[in-house]
Formats: C-alpha cells, sequence, structure tokens
DNA sequence: AGAATTGTAATGGTTAAACCATTTCTGTGT
DNA sequence: ACACAGAAATGGTTTAACCATTACAATTCT
C-alpha cells in the first residue's frame, strides 16, 4: 500500500523539489538549472547535499550535467534508457539465460508483428520493403556482410514495433535487442544459405503483414525469432 | 554500437567497482559494504565522493543504506521496484498511456497463458482451481470484495505467469501489474454483474490451460483483459 | 582582415576536516 | 532482572579550498 517513509534526508527532499519541477513542465528538456553554487544558495543546503542530489536525478534520467562555462544540469526528455538499464541489471542478476530471452523475444516479435499486420499504412509497407531489399543485398555478398545482415534484421523488427505505434513495444524492442546482442556477437554465426533462409522468413512476414493477415504475421515472426536462435545453440556454452 | 563515453568521473569508477563486485555474486544480498571512512581508504578517494557513488548505487535499487551503530550500506536483492520507477516516469510524462499499457498487457497475458497452457503441471492446475475457487467467494458477495477480488485476479495472472517458468514475464507481470494498478485505483469500479463476468472469464482461462489448448487459452486472456478495460474506459478522464 | 594563440573566468569534480543525528551496545545502579 | 545513562560507531551535513574542463574574449601573428 505505501512506501516505506524513509527518514528525512535533506538531498531526499532536493531531489522531491527538482523532480516536481521538472515533471510538472517549469522545466522543459533542453532548459538548464541554475548553477551548483547559485542553487545551494537557493536551497540552503551545502554543495555536497546538493551534488548528492545530482547524482540522483542523473541517475533517474531527467538531468544530464555538462562541464565547463555554460555547463551544468540540463533537464532531459524522459527516455527509455533508465528502463532498459533496469531491466538489464534484472537480466544480468537474475541470470536470464538466452532461452528465457528468446522465448520472450518470440512471443513479443510475434504480437508486435499481428499488430503492425492490423495497423500497416502504405507508406509503412513501402519502408519495410526498402529495409527488405538492403537485407537482400546483404543475402547476396554472404558471411562478409553477417553484421549488415543483422543490423538490418533489427531495423526490421524495430520498424514493425513503430508501426503498431506502442511506446512500450518500442521500448522492449531495445531493451531485449541490447540484451540479446551480447549472445549474437559470442555466438552468432551465419553462413550464405543461412541469411537466406532469414531473409525469406523477413520477406514473408513483411507479405504477411502488407496482406494484413495478422495470425500468419505472428505465426512467421515467432518462426523468425526461433530460427535464430537455432543458430546460436549449437554454438552455446 | 557504443555508448557514450563520459568523462572520467571517479564516483563512476566506484560505481562500477561496487556495481560489478555486487552482479558478479562476490557480494550477496544482506551483506554489507564497509563503513564509508573504511571504504574511502580502501579505494583512495575522499568521502564525498564515494557518497556520490553510493547514491547512484542506491538510486539503482543495488544497495539501501542504514543508520548508527552497524548500519551502512546493504546489498539488495534486486527487484522490480526500480524499472516500476521508471514506467512510472514515463507513465507521468505521458509518454505511455492506459491504452498502451493495456495493449501491451493484453499480448503478454496473451502468450503467458498460451504457453502456461503447454506447460501446466497437474500441481499447477490444483493450484490455480485453489486461487478460482477464493474467487468465486469474492464474486458471490459482490461490490463489498471489489478490492479482494482483484487481488486474487491478480495472483491468477501471476500464478499463470509463474507456470511457463520464464523470469522475464515474471518480471513483466510484476511492473506491468504495479503500474496499471494506479488507474485500477483510480477509476475501476466493478459492480457483481462484472465481477461475474470476470469470474467466468477465469475460469475458461483455467479450462483451457487446464485442456492444454494454447490458442483458446491466449485469446481468452486477450479478451479478458480488454474487457477488464472497457470497465474504465468510460470512467476515464 | 583573418587566423591562430593565449588568457580568463565560469562551472563541475574532488578533497579534507569537522561536527551533528541516529542507533546499538555496554555497563552501572537499583 | 531491569532500567537508565553514557559511549562509540556510523551515516548525514557543512564548509572552504583547490583542480580540470570548457567557452569566450582578448591578443598576437601573418
Amino acid at each position: 500500500m505505501f512506501k516505506a517513509a524513509k527518514q528525512n534526508r535533506i538531498f531526499q527532499d532536493v531531489v522531491e523539489q527538482i523532480q516536481e519541477t521538472i515533471l510538472s513542465g517549469k522545466l522543459k528538456p533542453g532548459e538548464m538549472l541554475p548553477a551548483e553554487r547559485e542553487l545551494k544558495e537557493m536551497l540552503q543546503v551545502s554543495r555536497g547535499t546538493l551534488r548528492e542530489a545530482l547524482r540522483v536525478l542523473e541517475q533517474k534520467g531527467l538531468i544530464e550535467i555538462k562541464l565547463g562555462v555554460g555547463g551544468g544540469a540540463v533537464v532531459q526528455d524522459v527516455s527509455y534508457d533508465q528502463i532498459n538499464e533496469s531491466l538489464a541489471l534484472l537480466i544480468r542478476y537474475r541470470k536470464v539465460s538466452l532461452r528465457h530471452l528468446t522465448e520472450f523475444r518470440m512471443g513479443v516479435e510475434g504480437c508486435v508483428s499481428a499488430l503492425a499486420a492490423v495497423r500497416a499504412t502504405p507508406a509503412d509497407i513501402i519502408r519495410l520493403k526498402f529495409l527488405l531489399e538492403q537485407a537482400r543485398q546483404f543475402t547476396e555478398k554472404g558471411s562478409d556482410c553477417q553484421t549488415e545482415f543483422v543490423a538490418v534484421d533489427k531495423q526490421i523488427h524495430l520498424a514493425l514495433a513503430e508501426i503498431t505505434g506502442n511506446p512500450v513495444y518500442i521500448s522492449l524492442h531495445h531493451t531485449v535487442h541490447d540484451n540479446i546482442d551480447r549472445y549474437y556477437e559470442a555466438f552468432l554465426s551465419m553462413k550464405q544459405p543461412e541469411m537466406a533462409e532469414n531473409f525469406s522468413d523477413l520477406c514473408n512476414i513483411v507479405d504477411a503483414v502488407e496482406k494484413k493477415k495478422a495470425d500468419e504475421a505472428r505465426r512467421l515472426a515467432e518462426a523468425h525469432v526461433l530460427r535464430f536462435n537455432h543458430y546460436m545453440e549449437n554454438r552455446e556454452t
């Protein structure tokens, strides 16, 4: 029901004051807080205490500190970085396995593709086909371009997430890929045939999205993620 | 590809050292860091700098500070609190709406139910039916027990997530529910008929899980979340 | 005039030493 | 035994000084 009522720590009060000022819109992204030496006078606290508060706000992603003349605390636009860091921490701490992550990714990419199939506009389809064309070129070049191919693959999945228009899916896409990439770099190795297989997967997904076949898009996306994973499983420790 | 290479700030180095020690398991939850005055000697930094580092670690949820003799930094078990706070910030900043959150929840609960249908053991089914029985009792009592009913509803969804055995789904369950609950508290109002409808939903989902009908479980779970949401939409600002 | 260099001041980063506030433990007296 | 008081450990805060980085202006060279 309630959060633990921490004893009064002055820097916490400072954090709350500044956070409220930012969240209420009195300070907008890009604007700056007064310099530390000014701010400490306004708040009637020591510089050390103020700096502890700034560290917290920085960690929350609400401000960023710049050095030098004209430097100081710049208000940031709230982004997905913090949520991603938290999830990454959780993944690392709980030692979430590649299997778990892949299973989750299967589910999410499936949902994303199904939603995208419902919502894609003609412009979205054009964008997807443009990305497909890039993928096709890298596929032809074979394993020399594995990195580039994986990058385009990722862009296609991101595009699908963006088509859903749901920021939660977009955020998760980044989180999952940032965390799964570590495994890719270590374990993934595709030759020309595998790349061709994957390229074919992507074509089929985009095709299903274009034809607004949501269920088929889901099924194909799930199979695609699973296939990607199979390439790695043999090589996993 | 790479993260921005922040200029060397000593406290960041301290944060990384301590964080690595914790994440690598050298320091386990419940164990304590040395006292500030000791730690600053070990790390060869000033107390102010060390404290800035501790504020960051505290904000990340890796440690908690206790006062008095025998106090100090206690290593925490990584929880969902930080990720929840990040999501709450996004919601407050209006980057994520209830509609987005519900849509996402539909997808996740669908995947969870489908997976649970595949993996549920007889013991899992017994647990689910035990929870259903509680829900039935609260349903009969009507709107006096709305809070209790919602709590059991949540427990059932958590149980399904746990049946999948995938920690990512379990984590997400907590995050989504913690944040969606704020809306529930503000907007949700169910009378006896709505509760009966929901109870029926839950029965059908558990039934589909028991019969290992994954696709049906998914469909039912999605409809269930959607229905829950409809109760609120009329009341939303 | 224009370009390169240098100086200067603002600003965050760090250090040091001292004192306060809270909490636990210990010893003393009843 | 129990209660109370004091001591000690530990985080919280303050102050004052100095260092490092940066933007900008002044100066000098071509």
